[in-house]
DNA sequence: CTGGCTGCAAAAGATTTGCATAACG
DNA sequence: CGTTATGCAAATCTTTTGCAGCCAG
C-alpha cells in the first residue's frame, strides 16, 4: 500500500489527503466500488471530500495503470484496484456480486492470426457469469449488493 | 430476420412498425450500437420515433435474449443483436471499434471448483483489447468511431 | 374493442466541467 | 511561492418514468 503512494510520488504526484483517503479505500481483493461507493467510504475519514474530487482521483488512477474499470453493464462503472495481478472475473446475474478469479487460472486463450482480424492484442479480460452461492439458494430473495458496509 | 419476427410474436410481442425497425437496424456481424445510434438510424425509416421507444425495445430484446448489451467501460452501452451464435469481442482501446470474434474460436476457459468460489457459471465472456489494425499505422490520429454512417 | 405500445416531457442517475480558493512540494 | 488539486455548482449525457392517446390483434 505504501509501494501505491510511493510510485505515485515518483509519478509526480501531489499526495494530498484526499487522494491518499481514495488510494486507500481501493485496497484489496474483491474490491470493486462504484465512484459513489468509494465517495460514501472516504467521506467516513474525510468529510469534506467531493465527488468530482474523487472522480479525479479515480480517473487519474485509471490512466496510470494503478486500478482497473471493470465492465458490469450497469449503470455505475466499478472500479477494481488490483490492476498490477492481472485476473478475471466472476459476476453474478442476480445481485450484481463480483469476484476475483485467484491468480495463475485458465490457460491464456490466444487469438490466431485469422482471428485476431489485424489487432495488437495487448489485454484480455475474461467475465464468467452465472449465479452465486446466496442467489442458488434464495432463487426468490434478492441478495443484498456488496455496496457499502 | 423474419425468424426474429416469428419468434417475437410467438412470445406474444405486439409486431408494431417501431419494433420492426428497431430490429432491422440490429442486424448483421459486428454490428455494436449504442441507444443514441440506433435511434438515429431508425429514425431514417421512421421519423417519429421516439428514445424512450427504442430504449423500451432493446430492453425488451435484451430480456428476451435477443441482443445482447457488449460491456465497453464507455458511458453509453451498446448492443450486439448476435444473440444466438456465441462469440468473444475484440476492441480497439484508442478508437473504441469493436469487432466480433469468428465462431468456433479459443478452447473456451473453465474454472476448478475451487476457483469458481461456487458459482454456477451460465457464461463465460471473453474480451480481447489491442490496438485495430487503422490505429496501428496512425497512432496519432485518431480514428472515427464507427457510429452513425 | 382493449390492453399493450408510443411519444412527449420531465425525472433520475452518473460523470464532467468551470472557476475561485486552498495547499503540496 | 507557483502550480496543481479541491470544492461547489451547474452542465452533460444516458437512461428511466408517468401519462394520455393510439393501434395491433
Amino acid at each position: 500500500m505504501s509501494n501505491l503512494q510511493e510510485r505515485l510520488r515518483e509519478r509526480g504526484w501531489r499526495l494530498t489527503a484526499q487522494r491518499r483517503v481514495v488510494a486507500e479505500v481501493l485496497t484489496g481483493d474483491h474490491v470493486h466500488l462504484t465512484a459513489d461507493e468509494v465517495h460514501t467510504r472516504a467521506s467516513r475519514q474525510l468529510p469534506e471530500i467531493s465527488r468530482a474530487t474523487v472522480y479525479n482521483t479515480l480517473n487519474d488512477l485509471v490512466a496510470l495503470g494503478e486500478i482497473r474499470e471493470v465492465g458490469t453493464n450497469a449503470r455505475a462503472k466499478r472500479y477494481d484496484p488490483n490492476a498490477h495481478r492481472p485476473h478475471h472475473h466472476l459476476i453474478c446475474t442476480e445481485c450484481g456480486t463480483i469476484r476475483d478469479i485467484n491468480p495463475p487460472i485458465t490457460p491464456a486463450p490466444t487469438l490466431t492470426e485469422a482471428e485476431s482480424l489485424g489487432f495488437t492484442i495487448t489485454k484480455t479480460e475474461i467475465t464468467f457469469r452465472g449465479l452465486c452461492p446466496t442467489c442458488t439458494s434464495h432463487p426468490s430473495t434478492r441478495a443484498p449488493s456488496p455496496s457499502d458496509a
